[in-house]
DNA sequence: TAGATTGTTAATCGATTAACAATC
DNA sequence: TAGATTGTTAATCGATTAACAATC
């Protein structure tokens, strides 16, 4: 750590971050290199506030949790700031990651180019189904069966483990990610997972996202 | 409307339920459903909040914007509140589904068997990639060419629509489903779209989800 | 300099929790 | 009845916004 640091950093028994302002961040982030494609090099809190939604005061005080990356009159310089939010979000380096289950989401997933961009890479997939495995790879990255997941884990420093398999399988798998110890999960499957403390865990339920389309199109108006 | 209702239903210049409550009813739904295959038939507040993560006060809280659904001293029927969430949500009923982008995502998306079970169905998808419109249909369901989607969305009365393309062109898609008169978006592609008013918007970026694990990983206990 | 915009404080707003009378 | 649990009110807690001195 050679540069000075603005603030003590989020690492600290430093006050907690709340989850929605990490969550924006994300948002700042993604829509920051958008305007960086198009040759943008500055960019105000209100303008940055106004393509998300948001207001400006909630831009700066969300920035402001880890540091001074502004200029009084000026703005936040796109490269800069994209740089800083990638270090906080930790993606200023390459995650290698599990998947585990490749039936038809897992194969969408194994696809999907927008995680090279954003410094992911799935470096290995696990099944159970000999139907699956028979094939030995897909898109050139080999599918192992899951009982190779200690040694495969170890190999590729593996610290993320992405969960693609029915329901009913979830839970098992969850608990032997932890077992090769993996600290982060992020899980497609539609059923709730238990975690100790200390192991994160992100879930996307597709069939939630559309309820709650369903509901706002049901009561037109009736959500703050 | 023959039975009594509770409460004035969220129809109404009734005040406006937080996003938040919206998202865990679905997941009390889904902890319902997933309760009744084990043979629950009632189950209390503060059991639900625990298994979810949320306080008992919460569950009932939420659970009051919408109804008294309750018994004292028992709890709640699993039947019972699984039927009023489902009407609250507005998945009481089947919704046709348009689903535009046919590439990897797009697959996976039409062969995810989560959605019937849940309310919805993709009736439709379509796409202008040449290759992809070749085949004619994907797992049994025709892929039209984006020009056809007036016709098709009134023939099926579409009122929701997935975008599955990529980045660039998931704004000009959205226009395009707005025009035929899709009242909802589930976006996945990972760009922010302008909607107006009146048109609900859900946006899944699956790298933002991964973005939120790493930060917490790196920041371990720095999060609300 | 004048104009723009930051970082931050204080005020507002909204959501969560605790507590309890009512009820089964 | 006693025990359990609801729905709801009031208290607490946290997050958002408005305002402004400091700064480029």
């Amino acid at each position: 750590m050679s540069d000075f640091e603005p603030k003590p950093a989020a690492s600290d028994a430093d006050a907690s971050i709340p989850k929605a302002v990490v969550s924006r961040l994300s948002l700042y982030l993604r829509q920051l290199q958008q305007g960086q494609r198009d040759g943008q090099t500055t960019i105000s809190s209100k303008e940055l506030g106004r393509l998300l939604g948001f207001t400006d005061a909630q831009v700066r005080k969300d920035l402001a949790y880890f540091g001074h990356f502004g200029y009084p009159g000026i703005g936040y310089r796109c490269d800069e700031l994209i740089t800083a939010i990638k270090r906080i979000l930790g993606t200023d380096q390459t995650w290698p990651v599990a998947l585990v289950g490749v039936g038809n989401l897992g194969r969408a997933l194994l696809g999907y180019k927008g995680f090279a961009q954003r410094g992911f890479t799935i470096v290995a997939a696990f099944d159970t189904d000999a139907h699956v495995l028979a094939g030995g790879s897909i898109d050139g990255l080999p599918v192992y069966h899951l009982d190779n997941l200690p040694e495969v884990a170890r190999q590729n420093r593996i610290r993320l483990g992405m969960i693609a398999v029915p329901g009913p399988a979830a839970q098992g798998v969850a608990d032997r990610l932890l077992a090769v110890g993996v600290e982060g999960i992020l899980n497609f499957a539609p059923v709730t997972i238990k975690l100790p403390e200390g192991v994160s865990l992100v879930g996307v339920d597709l069939a939630i996202e559309l309820e709650q389309l369903t509901f706002s199109v049901v009561n037109r108006g009736a959500t703050t």
